[in-house]
DNA sequence: AACACCCCCCCCTAATCTGGGGATACACCA
DNA sequence: TGGTGTATCCCCAGATTAGGGGGGGGTGTT
């Protein structure tokens, strides 16, 4: 049996949601709120094994709340349960340390059985979710490597300079060479790198090299 | 009711899996295998709704037969089933473009269902390969966003501009205003970002926004 | 000897950076 | 209501830099 608090404004989707769970023998749902004001001191008096968390809420937004959440008890485990399916918000609850991504769409019985991994230590997202998660880690970091442009040791040295918005007179100061020869590397640099200005040179360095 | 073929080396997997769905109504599994060495023919012949993969499997490994089927019919949704749940396997997987990545200690009737959702083009995973997965996500995307520069819309259409390797001249003609106003719009840029360079407030962008 | 790499020097045009000077519009606040 | 602030837009001009072209060297490897 865990235990469970819920933050969640539409008043309908936590009646059905409460009603759902005092049947239940799994979840025990503590308590469901309308909004996530006092979440953090609500987590702190509950101490639930898992915190269902609804993202589009007056005043403090889900979002927030599982930072704040998270800020304060960093292992808590927060389920986000809302209707979103943006990437941007998905991104933003994933990288502000939720444990689970649901849609409200998806079956309370699935839920049920998603808030019990999750207080595991598990993770959970509905299928939609984790396609869509899928393909940002694809997106993200195939292209880590594409074509690793050739270039020579003091090529990479000025182009490193670049990077660190140095100029062509400091980079000769730096690495103490003539003004003129780093103009001829970074002549080099655009061949091979197929550009032509710094901007695009510090582009491509930082896109498929250095990072 | 969809269809699968399976690619699974585990005779006794193999069997307890077969007879599973034999009773079942929504997934038909077509065929087994014990190796992948035909998998894209396999695929091409039976069309299956999802592919069922294994990835250690004798002579070619589930990884490879993945990335066969994935570049000779890209449509094919692929659930990886497996017992390793390191983070290079997932990696790799993911990138590979699997659609699902279960572990097999999972219960047959919720593979079930994972299958019948990865068809329609959703993604599955295992409660602790979704957690691992959200943790890669974290660790990998979040390192730099100390702080966010507070740009207005404008500002930011020339930065994306910039970083994209437009120069003055070719910002004016694209956000339709003068060249010196692109230039007004560039030392607010630069002021905010405590940069003075094109090749600087690139490397900012890059580093602190848009990726 | 050919080749790649690294180094140096010159030139010229075009672009950038930086400092000014304005104008309009809109939101906010006293 | 006027004031303050911000965001958008426009213009000018000097000093510096960048980009692209040329011309040379020298070294070391193949």
């Amino acid at each position: 049996m865990i235990s469970a608090i819920m933050f969640e404004d539409d008043r309908q989707f936590r009646r059905s949601f409460q009603e759902y769970f005092e049947d239940s023998d799994k979840v025990f749902l503590a308590a469901a709120f309308a909004d996530a004001e006092n979440a953090v001191a609500q987590v702190k008096r509950h101490k639930p094994d898992v915190v269902i968390m609804d993202i589009q809420m007056p005043g403090i937004n889900g979002l927030e709340a599982l930072r704040l959440i998270k800020a304060a008890s960093p292992d808590t485990h927060v389920m986000m349960l809302t209707t979103f399916d943006d990437e941007e918000k998905i991104f933003a609850a994933i990288c502000s340390g939720a444990s689970g991504y649901a849609l409200k769409s998806e079956h309370l019985d699935r839920l049920e059985k998603a808030m019990g991994d999750v207080s595991e230590g598990g993770g959970f997202m509905s299928p939609s979710i984790a396609a869509k998660v899928m393909r940002m880690f694809q997106n993200q970091l195939v292209r880590k490597q594409p074509e690793y442009a050739d270039l020579t040791d003091r090529q990479k040295d000025v182009l490193q300079a670049m990077v660190n918005g140095l100029n062509r007179k400091m980079i000769a100061t730096e690495l103490k060479i003539g003004y003129d020869t780093v103009g001829d590397h970074i002549k080099e640099i655009y061949r091979k790198l197929h550009v032509n200005s710094a901007s695009e040179a510090v582009r491509e360095a930082i896109l498929r090299k250095i990072v």
